[in-house]
DNA sequence: TTGTTCTCGATATAAAATTCTCGATTTAAC
DNA sequence: GTTAAATCGAGAATTTTATATCGAGAACAA
């Protein structure tokens, strides 16, 4: 019998998942250097982690290094890249073109990490039709049934907060699996529905508390 | 002997940290509407959490609750802000005036924070001198001089990957305590700077790995 | 060939975070 | 008053995540 990460009785660590694309880059630009191949000591010194925390999170994508080698970086590159299905393409929909919203859609480089966002929407009558980073914007009322049409299972959401719920309603009626939330709140879905929340005041309040801390210290 | 939160022994859990926003969000909201008083477990309904956790990362604030009562809304909201440090504004550096850089520039949500970007840079000679959201960019080479002259601890940095650890350099050379890295890749510097990484591809990884699996479980 | 060094991978241990349990306390209804 | 319901707060138990240990295998130098 084949084994495929699939089989996984297990689910992956999120620790895990947040990991991986950090070895991603960084094994890109040993790929661009020419390197053949890498161990997990040498990622551990240069990213500040553990290296029997690497070879775990490795280990999970299916990949098997060799001894006193390590692990060849092509194959690493590419085992992240299927574990994460980041080489089948996503289309996704992007709700609330403001400054976020816009900054995403220019994103190109979302293309080599599976996510493709194909169409934005708004209700500002003053976006609406207007083309922001080459995407057209689209009247909101609209996304339902495109996303249905399409077979759009992506969806993400760069509204204030207090429109977010309302689109993700929205996304969940046209037949979007998973949403991306960039809106500073709890969204309530139904239970099969994947929500990934991106809370930038989440990371700010470690920062602020972090760094509130050394100025008291410091008087 | 008054006892502050910066007694702590113990640093504060940093998954703790990270949802000290989610609840003063939430707070917010309910402030809004008029409420006094909420409970855990009235928060834990509707954010999806642990009641006995949520109450575990408010204590952390230093803040007290009434049996049957719980806590009152806008004690709770200013124990979050001053526990965060974001009654007092931190004036911050931005480097790299792309998408996601202007993006931030714009977010006037920031001020209310504690976070104020004062000034933007950028190596750009397109960019340099044009004002972007209402700010100006300036030459990244005049960076850390001007850090060092305002007295501004805070960075942030959203270049792309190759020129981060540039920019990261410059700041700890401009003095600089903390930086914001949105750069994907792992800054080197000095034991003592602060560096908090926002990896919008780590977030992407979940994302893609869930809807990866669900999407080959239905075939 | 033989010994040395490096690294994987499996297992064990430790630390951290979450969840559960329960007594004490307060409010509000009876 | 007395009782019932709700909730806090402290501590225990569980689960998850991170780190340490160690044998075996592979490359390389002598």
């Amino acid at each position: 019998m084949m084994i495929t990460d699939s089989d996984q009785a297990r689910p992956i660590p999120e620790p895990t998942l947040r990991r991986l694309p950090t070895y991603h880059h960084f094994l890109k630009t040993l790929e661009a250097e020419g390197r053949e191949a890498v161990s997990c000591s040498t990622m551990g010194r240069e990213l500040n982690l553990d290296p029997t925390q690497i070879r775990k999170d490795l280990a999970m994508t299916g990949i098997t290094g060799r001894p006193k080698i390590g692990y060849v970086v092509t194959d690493l590159i590419g085992a992240i890249e299927s574990f994460l299905g980041w080489n089948d393409i996503q289309q996704a929909f992007l709700a609330g073109v403001g400054n976020l919203g816009a900054a995403l859609l220019g994103y190109q480089q979302f293309n080599r990490y599976g996510l493709d966002i194909v169409a934005a929407f708004d209700t500002d009558e003053a976006k609406i039709g207007r083309q922001v980073q080459g995407k057209e914007v689209m009247p909101l009322s609209k996304m339902a049934d495109l996303a249905r049409r399409m077979h759009v299972h992506l969806g993400i959401i760069t509204t204030p907060a207090e429109h977010a719920q309302y689109v993700a309603d929205q996304m969940v009626a046209g037949g979007i699996e998973a949403i991306w939330n960039f809106a500073p709140i709890v969204l309530s879905t139904p239970e099969h529905i994947i929500v990934q929340d991106e809370d930038l005041f989440s990371s700010l309040a470690v920062l602020s508390r972090r760094l509130r801390t050394r100025l008291q210290a410091m008087q």
